[in-house]
DNA sequence: CCCAATTTGTTCGTATGTATC
DNA sequence: AGATACATACGAACAAATTGG
């Protein structure tokens, strides 16, 4: 898609403020000239001239572009501002933006991960080489016994996210990949923030190590189907664990 | 979540420019005050005191506030900035600009429909009311009959997708419901821009109607079951029909 | 190590635009 | 219509960062 206009209303008045208007004909700019991320804007004393504007305004268009992570700027001969491709932390963070008014829920949260993960497990096995198959081994070490702690429980809890953002990171598909990531991103910055994490039951720990390690075995084995169901019963048992929780908003958490 | 900081760099250095430092103040102040959309912030004259900075400094956070889409300002008495709940055409521009960059193809896309869309409906069975339920069938009157011309045939395929943001509108789950319209919003956008549909195919086409108001049945009856499968049935019609198409790059058929 | 050139970053004072009463 | 309260925009000067000699 080309980049889209950021405007809110569909079929608003359209009144833009002139820094608006600058940063849309720079974004258009990009999409015309066909400019890659890495290829130089042109500077603003260019820009100033340009428009026929004050640099104030020149800059503030310059912010709205580098907040939505579409360029960077650098100071220095050689500087200026460039065209940059929207980052994964950059977009998670946006996009957090909006479901922070939302009341996600956890349970929300795992019904789509429900659907989705065991669809990537799939897609990715017999696809990882030896050097991926070993890092998700070699984070199994982070789990590999039960937390004595509160605090090591909750280190546990990220580490076994962060297994699946590790997957993501895999994955052909760039909106699958993107998914999985923020989901995990999100239950883990729960997690780090408030305490999500379910109430030490070693047995269900045990079962959803067994699973990952069960997970890592059908993916080097190349043997789709088992990858998908290993992944879809690790996300039942990890969503009952789940359930335990009270299925609190999220917004509840964080936002104090 | 909280409203997440935007930098690009997980463990980066943090030297953030002064507006950026100034918009991350804001949003912690909005956090920690509890405020809610509609309520006002402090004002210019307010900031540049706080803050000890120039108005120029204050307007460039205000403005990477606002592309967030986090704030809204208004002149005028009474006026001033207020925090705006992230709209979700806002949030759908700023995720598009993520992909643009992305190798994102029509399967990609459909790979997550196919999965997503079934546990969709499955969730609204028997939870719409009359209105809506009539709302999605005055819908078919737009490709009741085959399309005569290239320019009906693409306005049918919009109208369409309008069917499942329609049904979008209504779940529960705020995640599930911004991707169904994410992903409807995306290829519609290439329809229109690019004739990205379908080579005339009336047998498919009469499927995928008839999917469609089965599935208006099913929801009506409050079947769940019958809805997901329709729904999956109804994905796997428009998948094969896409499948026709070449999984050319959607940044292809955009960034000319 | 310092100096000079280049480019963005920041400040301040002033003036203009806009919505409310 | 006029006064008021706010954001919006301008322009000139100065500061800071980076690069290369």
């Amino acid at each position: 898609m080309r980049p889209v206009s950021t405007r809110s209303g569909a079929s608003a008045p359209a009144r833009l403020s002139r820094p608006e208007r600058v940063a849309e004909a720079i974004k258009q700019f990009v999409v015309d000239e066909g400019l890659a991320p890495g290829d130089r804007l042109p500077g603003e004393a260019d820009l100033i001239a340009r428009f026929g504007m004050a640099k104030s305004t020149i800059r503030e268009a310059m912010r709205i572009l580098e907040a939505q992570g579409l360029v960077k700027t650098r100071t220095g001969p050689g500087g200026g501002t460039f065209v940059h491709e929207v980052s994964r932390t950059r977009a998670r963070a946006l996009l957090a933006n909006y479901f922070y008014f939302k009341n996600l829920t956890i349970a929300d949260i795992y019904q789509l991960r429900r659907a989705l993960e065991p669809e990537l497990a799939a897609s990715l096995a017999g696809r990882l080489d030896d050097a991926a198959l070993d890092a998700l081994t070699a984070n199994f070490a982070a789990y590999d016994r039960p937390a004595a702690t509160a605090e090591e429980e909750r280190a546990q809890h990220v580490a076994s996210l962060r297994f699946h953002a590790m997957l993501a990171e895999h994955a052909d598909n760039p909106l699958l990949s993107f998914l999985i990531d923020f989901m995990a991103s999100i239950l883990s910055e729960i997690t780090i923030n408030r305490g999500l994490y379910a109430p030490p039951n070693p047995e269900l720990w045990r079962k959803g190590r067994e699973y990952q390690k069960r997970l890592v075995e059908a993916l080097r084995d190349g043997d789709a189907d088992a990858a998908r169901e290993t992944m879809a019963a690790h996300m039942d048992t990890a969503n009952a664990l789940m359930q335990v929780q009270e299925a609190r908003a999220i917004q509840d958490f964080l936002a104090h």
